[in-house]
DNA sequence: CGATAAATACATACTAGCGGTATGTATGGG
DNA sequence: CCCATACATACCGCTAGTATGTATTTATCG
């Protein structure tokens, strides 16, 4: 066919149908064909027309996905009347993180942290840059600006919490574990968190909870 | 030629060479013609002889690398005479992982989590495998059992120690921070772990401190 | 001990599939 | 009517892996 009136159409199309092959099989274990596959009777030249690499579809696919969930993230930090403790805690109330959960079902990566290694080194980095550096330092300083935190080493307590949250809390590349065990790892997490001066809450239990019920549900 | 009076040397070169491309440009970055290119002469049916994938071979490559490190640390286990604190301090002591050190750089991967993602992943898998339920838990357990440690959740805390030790202590797939960031990483981790009822000792500062110099000095 | 057979250590030649490109073609909007 | 755009088609170099051929070592047996 020639040229569609509605060309972000195809795009949306070829991205929907890449997130859910290199969440299934991983960024190597997905081909070009695969995904082109998907989009019936389309073919390579068209989508090589809208992305220039396999690459920049992987970047546009997750980075699609993760927006709604940075964005919610992030428009934490501009609340006026809220102390930095305050934000820090409901960071990770089940308010803030549960209602994300539900995105990250759509993208539930293989629980192979081989096949997923990719997304896995994003998620690595992004603890360091985006979680950290992003949102969760930002608010930790204000909390010891307002006098609401006091932390000794904040950009290190960011760093071990986001790492902790994002690869151990959150089982995205390991099979579920027994609920008892991820609140455990909750427990634990707000223990190690709270003995560098962080008050993540209590609701951090409520929290993972709510995320291990969905997940299951889910049949994860 | 024919066939090699001492093919293990064959194998040896092998490994050699992979560990060394694989390290530098990751996986996927590596071609096995890369390699058989650095084994003057030889060519891929040799390498295809020894080895049936190049995933055998990327395994095979870090299990050789890794075997001393492993063996020391499962050494520790062994000992009679220690309580299971003792055990869990002298891990972290310099004396125990400094010697390992010059092996890692040997085999130090691209500062780039993408591009060693399937080093990382195997790094995050080993942290809840082998290091949590292969040598630091049952030392936790055996102080807990001894009376020498008390500790709620060992599981976790050896989880969740692993996971940081391995991934942000050893800055294997970031840049080098400067030393006092690692330092303050270091003082983050024990503190942390000293709430979840596990003293990693303060020599913990002195081994990252000589780890930061054997890394530098080999130019990180 | 020496000939022969078998197993091994390679080299050579090839394949299917991959990411990516060059080019052709049809359709929409100005 | 025309041209930019949205595709389709045909192709390329490279990759991991295989099939097969060949030379040398080692085991076997008279």
């Amino acid at each position: 066919m020639g040229r569609n009136k509605y060309p972000e159409e195809t795009v949306a199309k070829i991205l929907d149908a890449a997130l859910e092959l290199f969440c299934a099989q991983g960024y190597e274990g997905t081909s070009i064909q695969d995904i082109v596959d998907r989009l019936d009777g389309m073919t390579k030249g068209a989508v090589y027309h809208h992305f220039k690499s396999k690459e920049e579809i992987f970047n546009a696919a997750f980075d699609r996905a993760m927006t709604p969930i940075v964005e919610h993230r992030r428009s934490m930090l501009g609340v006026g009347n809220m102390t930095g403790a305050q934000k820090l805690k409901r960071l990770y109330a089940p308010e803030s993180v549960v209602p994300q959960i539900e995105l990250w079902a759509r993208m539930r990566p293989a629980a192979d942290p081989v096949k997923s290694s990719r997304l896995l080194a994003m998620q690595y980095q992004g603890s360091f840059n985006e979680s950290a550096d992003g949102y969760l330092l930002p608010v930790i300083e204000e909390g010891i600006a307002d006098g609401s935190i006091a932390c000794e080493c904040p950009r290190e307590a960011a760093e071990a919490v986001s790492l902790l949250a994002n690869l151990w809390l959150l089982p995205l590349f390991r099979p579920l574990e027994p609920k008892e065990r991820m609140l455990a790892r909750a427990q634990c997490l707000t223990q190690m968190a709270a003995a560098v001066g962080l008050d993540l809450g209590n609701e951090v239990l409520q929290t993972t909870a709510q995320i291990w019920d969905v997940w299951d549900r889910a049949g994860w």
